[in-house]
RNA sequence: GGUAACGUGGCCGAGUGGCUAGGCUCAGCUCUGCAAAAGCUGCUACAGCGGUUCGAAUCCGCUCGUUACCUCCA
């Protein structure tokens, strides 16, 4: 088997064998959600596209440290240096503390996070809560001449270190070309260069956030607290950073910056990974657009745009259906095929496990064994590739035909080793659900009952009661069940 | 204006030089009391034009179209 994962670098632009720094340890550090409103669709992406990685990653035996981060300070409304802070012009209107904002908002995120079954990371830590790293790393920036004080305001010096260094290595852009674009802003007049940005910014009397610094009382920049936390918690650099590919630029940018810039001097993270974004009819879908749709509304379905509710795991499959780094454009009609998708690999969990291999009477066939053997193969195969789940999805479809050909009878169990029936029952379950993270939303416990009304049907349909036989169909229906009539005897599946 | 990316069949969405993507939809068949489920079969593709090549959706050029980033955003 193929067992080399391969990722795309940002930072080289090539597709590379992951190799972890220090096997078999691996750093992963994604940046999280400011936490001053719903999480929407796009957030829905990003953490689901990088809980596949930390799943799958621990799948290959490595011992993760996964870090995500909340933002609760230092995020500003506006342009970079003169907004407002987006948490407290939340709690300004509400008349409430800014952390009970940011305590509500975490609440509400973690619960969307649950339901899509994205696991919790390894830390999760708030900028708030390290104030005393950013202001640490701010005195390395400076002592190291790559930043300046004004008014208590501490920026850094993007042209100092520019001659030394490349400003645009990840995001590909070149310092002149930024120069000559860039827009008219308020408060530059404190800044030398207008590609400057905010360490530390000064609060002014009616800013409510703040804390004191060796250059007065104020907040942290919003860059700083993912170089200060990640080094913090994972080293001067680690194995994967990763975001969403609206970040990469100033943000993970400003990122590398301050690193190389500090006295970690490094590019932080040793690949750098970027999903896509989620578009609505082609168009990319944001906070400043207005045109996002948020996890609770996809689930409630209570939006005009939607047609009616989507479970989590219909949206958790709808991303995975696509690959991270491709635009995805939500349509109902989208959505509505992954419900589809969803239901028939979870029932292919069903039979599965219904599936038994036999005692006696094997005659292996080695074309077919080799043929199924190949079909798992194939499923990791999209993974390695940068992890396109797309493709892995299709790999297991392909695998499910076979499946379920052998619970029909149109396959023979008995013309497989045991080897074979093994390997075809562990990789689909693994992929689906520890790697693709993907769970029954129904039934649970009603399982028991489940069989008690199937028997009661099976008796009315060996009476010939049709009218009854029909009944309980009806009523199962209701519920998202269907009964199937099988040679073998009778059995149930979701509702497609 | 600068810099990138993309344009695949009714819809979504993989695929980067020759080998079936896959899902949904639609039609037919098998099975069935009738269905459903499942399996099998079929259907309409690679924006346009030109070039490289024995061979291109895949490489190159041009044209058209769409989008993103350059300002907060996952």
């Amino acid at each position: 088997m193929q067992q080399n994962l391969n990722l795309y670098n940002t930072l080289t632009r090539k597709k590379e064998v992951f190799e972890p720094l220090h096997a078999p340890f691996v750093g992963m550090y994604v940046c999280g959600p400011t936490v001053y409103g719903e999480a929407h669709l796009g957030h829905a992406r990003a953490y689901v596209t990088f809980d596949v990685l930390y799943r799958y990653l621990k799948y290959l035996k490595y011992k993760v440290r996964y870090v995500r981060n909340i933002t609760d300070v230092g995020h500003l409304v506006n342009d970079a240096d003169e907004g407002e802070d987006k948490i407290a012009k939340i709690a300004k209107i509400q008349h409430l503390e800014p952390m009970e904002v940011v305590q509500h908002f975490t609440n509400r995120f973690h619960e969307d996070m649950a339901l899509l079954n994205i696991l919790p990371p390894d830390i999760e830590p708030r900028a708030s809560g390290h104030i005393l790293e950013q202001i640490e790393m701010i005195q390395e920036i400076l002592a190291n001449g790559f930043a300046y004080e004004v008014n208590g305001s501490v920026y850094f010096d993007v042209p100092a270190y520019n001659k030394d260094h490349n400003y645009g290595k990840l995001s590909g852009r070149i310092i002149e070309d930024l120069l000559s674009n860039t827009r008219e802003t308020e408060g530059q007049h404190e800044k030398r260069s207008p590609l400057d940005f905010a360490l530390w910014k000064n609060a002014s009397p009616e800013h409510i956030m703040r804390w004191p610094s060796p250059w007065g009382n104020g907040f942290p920049g919003w860059h700083l607290e993912c170089s200060a936390m990640s080094r913090k918690y994972l080293g001067q650099t680690f194995d994967i950073h990763g975001g969403g590919l609206d970040l990469m630029f100033p943000h993970h940018e400003c990122e590398i910056a301050q690193s190389q810039a500090s006295n970690s001097k490094s590019d932080e993270a040793k690949y750098w990974v970027h999903n896509n974004m989620i578009t609505i009819n082609g168009q990319k879908m944001g906070k400043s657009l207005g045109n996002f749709i948020t996890l609770s509304e996809l689930f409630s379905g209570n939006k005009e745009l939607l047609e009616q509710a989507y479970t989590p795991m219909t949206v958790r499959f709808f991303i995975l259906q696509a690959h991270y780094r491709s635009t995805l454009d939500f349509s109902n009609e989208a959505l509505q095929a992954a419900r589809k998708g969803y239901t028939k690999l979870m029932n292919g969990l069903r039979v599965l496990e219904k599936m038994q291999y036999p005692e006696e009477g094997i005659t292996p066939d080695e074309k077919l064994n080799e043929e199924l053997l190949k079909l798992t193969e194939d499923c990791f195969r999209g993974l390695n590739d940068d992890m396109n789940t797309a493709r892995t999805i299709a790999s297991l479809f392909n695998l499910l035909k076979k499946i379920n050909s052998l619970y029909l009878g149109q396959l023979q169990i008995s013309h497989l080793t045991r080897g074979t029936f093994d390997t075809i029952r562990e990789t689909y379950n693994t992929l689906v659900l520890d790697i693709l993270g993907l769970k029954e939303e129904k039934l649970g416990d009603q399982a028991e009952m489940l069989e008690l009304i199937l028997s009661f049907y099976k008796e009315a349909k060996e009476a010939k009661a049709y009218d009854k036989v029909d009944a309980i169909r009806a009523d199962l229906k209701k519920q998202g069940i269907v009964i199937k009539d099988l040679k073998t005897g009778i059995d149930w599946a979701y509702e497609e």
